[in-house]
DNA sequence: CGAGAGGGATTTGTATACAATAACGACCGG
DNA sequence: CCGGTCGTTATTGTATACAAATCCCTCTCG
């Protein structure tokens, strides 16, 4: 989009993650149109997208807040993101270009570098991450597979908690990719698919026991 | 959404599905707003709904066009419904309530209803149909779930095809969703699971034998 | 003392005017 | 005759004013 209702989005963006507000806080248009410092109409527009991701909701009569996400709205985010992103393995194996995966090997070589680091650079390492899922669903080359995938990779808890991983984890990751990329170059889309969702239910425990196993249970509804 | 951009919404969806406009055709905000008595605005946030379920796109320079589905991208949205439906299916069989198994029951008598009328009622047929899965789905108790699929259902091609369909196309499905049903009585997700997935996939195949398996294959990009 | 109605304040929705940007075509130079 | 550049027109993006809806507090009545 343009100019204004892009800065609009990724400032609201960033002001939902540094955590400066509270799930179930209530926001409204005005207050984000100062922030941003642009007029409503952008903010509407940046405000729909983040509904779309789920950052912010809209209460039965329109009002807005910060997003509550509790353990089972993850746990659904990660299953489903696993069973799209698995396909996107497979498509991808048929199809990433010698080029493709000579990119994947050099985010790889990023990721790891970022770990190693001391302390590990999470930063770095979760935009590497970041880049790497998304050659590999640029490759399936599914515009819908990828539009749905946006969503769900949107998800902020998960970034938000990224950096309680311990650098085991982290390294566990990197192999993982690893083997990714080593089932790719075979043009193996079965070991893709598999590589692939091990990684990512990996992931979900890694994150649930970073949080705590049953934390959140009991959060009132939202809307 | 509030009144004026609803109805932007539900008029111009109605406009791209009647056909009085070709794929590739370019559209303006201003004749949209001509077309449904509202300003721009409200038709910008319509649009933006209409964009999202991919019914129109924009060009790298965002003007407005009908957008224009390949075979291969109605394949792709079949998989991609598959993959979720049935994950919804198979969540569903956990917690339907017997009172939305009698619904689904009520609603699939209608369907058979609707289909051994002479001509068959196409139009109930599909409405049936899609509260039919509407049921599952919102017992699926998965907002992004329910949200994901909701995009790829509003595909718009299949609703247009769907009046070629014979009637034992209809009656076979009639007959997969009491199939489904009895697997959601004996409460057993593989079932539910395996059901949607034959429903789906022959479905795609009846589209495709509908439309022709080779049509649509040279045309040029849109974007 | 509680329930509900009324009304001012808050918040979202829509229309409109204007600004920015992109497409189109005419004109000019080679 | 071709290619490019500039100005005009068409189209989208943004700001702002106003309308509609909703919230919240208070006040009254039972």
């Amino acid at each position: 989009m343009s100019r204004a209702s892009e800065q609009a989005y990724s400032k609201i963006r960033a002001h939902l993650l540094s955590g400066a507000v509270r799930p179930n806080e209530q926001l409204t248009e005005d207050q984000l149109a100062q922030i941003t410092g642009v007029s409503r109409t952008p903010v509407r527009e940046a405000v729909r997208r983040l509904e779309d991701e789920l950052l912010l909701v809209r209460s039965d009569t329109k009002r807005l807040f910060v997003a509550d996400w509790s353990r089972d709205d993850i746990e659904e985010m990660f299953t489903l993101r696993q069973m799209l992103e698995c396909h996107a393995a497979e498509r991808a194996a048929e199809r990433l270009t010698r080029d493709q995966i000579g990119q994947l090997e050099a985010l790889n070589r990023d990721l790891k570098a970022a770990i190693e680091m001391t302390p590990p650079d999470v930063t770095s390492f979760l935009e590497a991450n970041r880049a790497f899922h998304e050659v590999i669903i640029e490759a399936a080359d599914s515009p819908r597979l990828g539009q749905l995938l946006a969503k769900l990779i949107e998800a902020p808890v998960v970034l938000r908690t990224a950096r309680t991983y311990s650098q085991g984890d982290l390294r566990q990751s990197a192999r993982d990719h690893d083997e990714l990329v080593a089932a790719f170059a075979a043009r193996d889309p079965e070991w893709a698919r598999a590589v692939m969702g091990s990684h990512l239910r990996r992931a979900f425990h890694t994150f649930v026991r970073s949080v705590g196993p049953a934390a959140n249970d009991q959060g009132p509804a939202q809307t």
